[in-house]
DNA sequence: TTCATAAATATTATCAATAAAAAGGACTAC
DNA sequence: GTAGTCCTTTTTATTGATAATATTTATGAA
């Protein structure tokens, strides 16, 4: 477990950008984050590009890089295709479903509604959702639901920060009621609107 | 417009792989390809982070990049985030569709089929492709299908060269005529089996 | 308004350190 | 006595630091 320092950057500088510490547009100056890590420049260069991998960043030719926008219409296109690939994968996750995948799920759920405050209850969010999808077995969709998450979330904390109220998650409890009884069309039904309702 | 040395790096070494001339599982070491690109290490670095953000590489840390696999299972899963997400685009695609994007891509699927070798025509079926999509102004959506047809390419470079002929591509016909008459079912019914048709 | 110059910042090169893999040798077990 | 394994040493490649270069933008004067 060989910690890069360059993966250290990435993911202080995600978090921050996620909670909304780092806002959309901000530039992101080399240097001055290589000075606030008390490091170089080049592993923050690295930290940066896989933040423009993963759509938190954009780069401006020779001029840089900013905070990725996250535009309403843009946040409209994570929710669309999360609706259409979070499917496709629990269609498939349904297939594969074991007895202990079911067990993890309804854990999951537990510990998301059990949260007392908003970010422990948006990281065990979306703990949850990847633990129903996980069983699709397809590494490369998974990843790409993992980013759009990631987007969904920069939103999540942007604007439902102050709105957010400890509660049980019904749309969570009817999908793991239909993942125990197989039944795949409903439990994507009730998918699609979960996602959709967090516009 | 100055192209960065990493920028054509990392299209010299996507196109390689992409054609198989850097088959899958090869290791990319960065000072062997920086003396063959006559620069240092550090642009190389960050072409092959790029190519790990699309797919086409894989970074074991500390121990290098090496060329991404692609194994069947991986090949089914792209085509599958294809259809789901082609198939959005396209609904998005006809509602704005005007007429300048009917001839754009009237022209695109005569470029295609006017192709006399494989390189040209796959380069030209991805300009088709996109061109009937783009009008869904989704970026990120874009962007997502952009990767998954490298994938495909890559699996077609492999997989159909040598069965390759010269022809007049119905489906894309099909779509074509689809799209003018703004049949948005039809369109994505046929795109769908389309796609699918690659495996 | 335009051009030139200066300052800031990204990009690239050279140099250094660190971690992993490979090779070689010694010790132990059979 | 031989073979196999483990430890040490050497080599190689990635990662990180420092320094120089080029490009862009902003500012000021013509």
């Amino acid at each position: 477990m060989t910690a890069t320092i360059a993966d250290t950057i990435y993911r202080s500088l995600s978090q921050q950008i996620i909670i909304g510490a780092l806002p959309a547009g901000e530039k992101l100056r080399q240097d001055h984050i290589a000075r606030a890590h008390e490091t170089s420049h080049v592993p923050v260069r690295e930290a940066l590009l896989r933040l423009e991998a993963h759509g938190l960043a954009v780069s401006e030719p020779r001029r840089g890089m900013r905070v990725a926008a996250l535009d309403p219409s843009e946040v409209r296109e994570v929710i669309e295709m999360r609706v259409v690939l979070e499917t496709l994968a629990l269609q498939h996750a349904v297939q594969n479903l074991t007895p202990k995948d079911i067990k993890a799920a309804a854990e999951a759920l537990a510990q998301c509604d059990a949260a007392e405050d908003m970010p422990t209850w948006e990281a065990r969010n979306r703990v949850f959702h990847r633990v129903i999808l996980t069983p699709c077995a397809m590494p490369r969709l998974l990843h790409a639901i993992d980013d759009l998450h990631i987007a969904s979330a920069r939103h999540f904390f942007a604007h439902w920060q102050r709105k957010w109220v400890q509660r049980q998650d019904a749309d969570h409890a009817a999908i793991l009621q239909a993942l125990k009884g197989r039944n795949s069309a409903a439990a994507s039904g009730i998918l699609s609107r979960h996602i959709r309702r967090m516009l």
